[in-house]
RNA sequence: GCGCCUGUAGCUCAGCUGGAUAGAGCAGCGGACUUCUAAUCCGCAGGUCGCAAGUUCGAGUCUUGCCAGGCGCGCCA
């Protein structure tokens, strides 16, 4: 509706400087809003006021001029006005509201769908938890929001792939392994040692038993049982998270191991390249990269004194493995407390040539746990955290997602885990949900009445004329817009909102029906009723695309 | 000390590229089920948008400086 008005509003100016009502000037940025106060119309455009400096006219002029020559070659308006201090209050013809309600049912589950992406291959790397613990309530939130914004940008006509990126090569899946064994030896010695940076979690000693029910540990060297440790521990914990994810409706289309980059030589040919555009230098032997000459505040340590390489060397590599592969736009989620990480990501890319937009990283600011009136202080480390799956089994997975969903990604999340818990009748997604039950309940109703769906709408839209209904036909037609919106700023918790919006107008619709005998939907004037059903399909299918998008079910009972 | 994020109603948070009278949920108070699901609806109350300047027709939104909180500033990952 939007990109309409701005034709019409194009092709006005330009008839404007035509026929000389307006002075030529370039075209200014202006905005076609959607007004707060309603008595400003369904759209409303700054349009007069950005060009007041360029024409050297008062604005409610410029504003008067255009609306006297307006081009509304499609009948779009119902009305135009100028508007003090320069805006254009526009009212659309109820005509062209009912087009967009007999789209919205043709389209079903594609409505909303557009092109805003042209296509373009982008890779969306999220979760990559080290396989060395258990999924935890930060993990969700980061779950929850890339499998979303995955679902929104293909949606939005992206070309998406979904990576986890395994961090399996490092320090971490070691201790794990000396953890396991030790954990193991403790069944029978109790004083034997535990590693100093260990970790603590129940789930290591479930980890060990499962191990030495294979694996004969206490014949072997320590050095070969902590190897076999980690490389089963990894592989049964990679196996529970896949296993996590899924139940939590989240996949991936790749799984990217870091070890794979050492042992395919990719690491090597990066640091070749790197060598070639004179990037690397050593000092105190550890081999170092100039970040610095691209932003960063310090240049960074790429193979310490000790010849391990560090985290950043295999992910600057794995990084350049995303554009070989072909796409032309990477997004990573990362919990905010990797932030310093960013300009020293961008840097080493910029050393390779490339563009600074390449890459979005959302951070995501951490999810705290309260319980019982008090903070839960989360370490993997330490074993004491909330599982994902716990959190699941607790409210189950779509009051889990919309609630980290209900949240932008730069606003840490407190997690009242009694609050979600006693929320269960409360938490809004039953709200949406229920809007959609409600709908199918009134369509169960129509059926026992013998009132079905019209073949044609034609004729019966002119019916829908409550401001209850135009109100919703209003809130839909701003889905598409709304999705695209979203896509390019990366921010999916708008959509929450939105269902929240789409639901309230819809229960809001229906409860008038219970006070006015005449505003219910199934009624028996047949004609009417089925205007109406035409009109709450249209809604349903609203929201469960919208629910879908967000990895909730639609339940047709509640 | 430097960097990133946050500060909006009693609480938890929205506020779309600056737009006209700042919103929702929860909590509080008062109402609405003989009729399509009351997991709903309606009403009341609740705000110096952290503070102070600046930019302009116009600022919760942009700039600067303070104040408060969170998170980072490793040859950890």
């Amino acid at each position: 509706m939007k990109s309409k008005l701005s034709t019409v509003l194009e092709s006005t100016i330009n008839h404007c400087f035509e026929y000389g009502f307006l002075k030529k000037t370039p075209m200014p940025d202006y905005v076609i809003e959607i007004p707060n106060n309603p008595e400003h119309g369904h759209f409303a455009t700054n349009l007069p006021l950005t060009l007041a400096s360029g024409q050297k006219r008062n604005p409610l002029e410029i504003a008067s001029v255009l609306v006297e020559h307006l081009i509304d070659n499609e009948n779009l308006l119902e009305k135009a006005e100028a508007a003090a201090p320069g805006f254009i209050n526009f009212k659309i013809s109820p005509n062209e509201w009912y087009r967009v309600l007999s789209s919205i049912v043709r389209l079903k589950e594609d409505y909303g769908r557009n092109i805003t992406g042209d296509n373009q291959k982008v890779l969306v790397e999220f979760v990559s938890a080290n396989p060395t613990g258990p999924l935890h309530l930060g993990h969700g939130r980061g779950a929850a929001l890339g499998d979303t914004l995955c679902r929104i940008l293909s949606f939005c006509g992206y070309d998406v792939a979904r990576e986890f990126y395994v961090n399996d090569a490092g320090l971490q899946v070691r201790i794990l392994g000396e953890s396991i064994l030790s954990r193991f030896k403790q069944i029978n010695d109790s004083t034997y040692p535990f590693p100093e940076n260990g970790y603590h979690g129940d789930y290591v000693s479930d980890l060990a038993k499962k191990i030495s029910e294979d694996i004969e540990l206490n014949h072997m060297q320590d050095e070969e049982a902590i190897e076999l440790c980690a490389q089963k521990g990894e592989e049964i914990m990679l196996e529970e998270i896949r296993k996590d994810l899924d139940e939590f409706r989240v996949s991936f289309d790749f799984w990217y191991c870091e070890s794979d980059l050492f042992n395919s030589g990719l690491l090597d040919k990066t640091l070749k390249k790197l060598e070639e555009k004179k990037q690397l230098y050593e000092n105190e032997g550890a081999l170092w990269i100039r970040t610095s000459d691209f932003g960063d505040d310090k240049d960074r340590v790429i193979r310490k004194k000790d010849g391990q390489f560090t985290y950043f060397a295999s992910d600057i590599s794995y990084h350049l493995e995303k554009q070989k592969k072909g796409f032309t736009r990477a997004i990573d989620i990362w919990g905010a407390d990797h932030h310093g990480y960013i300009p020293r990501m961008k840097a080493a890319l910029s050393a390779h040539g490339f563009s600074g937009d390449w890459l979005s990283v959302i951070l995501i600011q951490l999810v705290k746990l309260w319980k019982g009136g008090q903070e839960i202080k989360m370490s993997k480390r330490a074993g004491d955290f909330v599982t994902l799956q716990e959190l699941v089994d607790e409210v189950g997975v779509d009051a889990a997602r919309f609630v980290f969903l209900t949240k932008s990604n730069d606003s840490p999340l407190d997690f009242d885990i009694d609050l979600v818990k006693k929320q269960d009748s409360d938490n809004p997604v039953y709200y949406v949900q229920y809007a959609h039950a409600r709908i199918c309940s009134i369509f169960r109703k129509a059926a026992l009445d013998g009132i079905s769906l019209p073949d044609r709408p034609e004729g019966l839209l002119e019916r829908l004329i409550l401001d209850e209904e135009m109100a919703l036909i209003r809130t839909m037609a701003g889905f598409p817009s709304l999705l695209a919106d979203i896509s390019r700023a990366l921010e999916p918790h708008r959509l929450t909102y939105y269902l929240t919006d789409l639901a309230a107008t819809f229960h809001r619709y229906f409860n008038s029906g219970t006070k006015t005998p005449a505003h219910r939907i199934v009624t028996n004037d047949v004609a009417q009723s089925q205007a109406r059903l035409f009109l709450v399909q249209a809604v349903r299918f609203v929201i469960s695309n919208g629910l879908g998008l967000l990895g909730i079910s639609a339940p047709e009972k509640m």
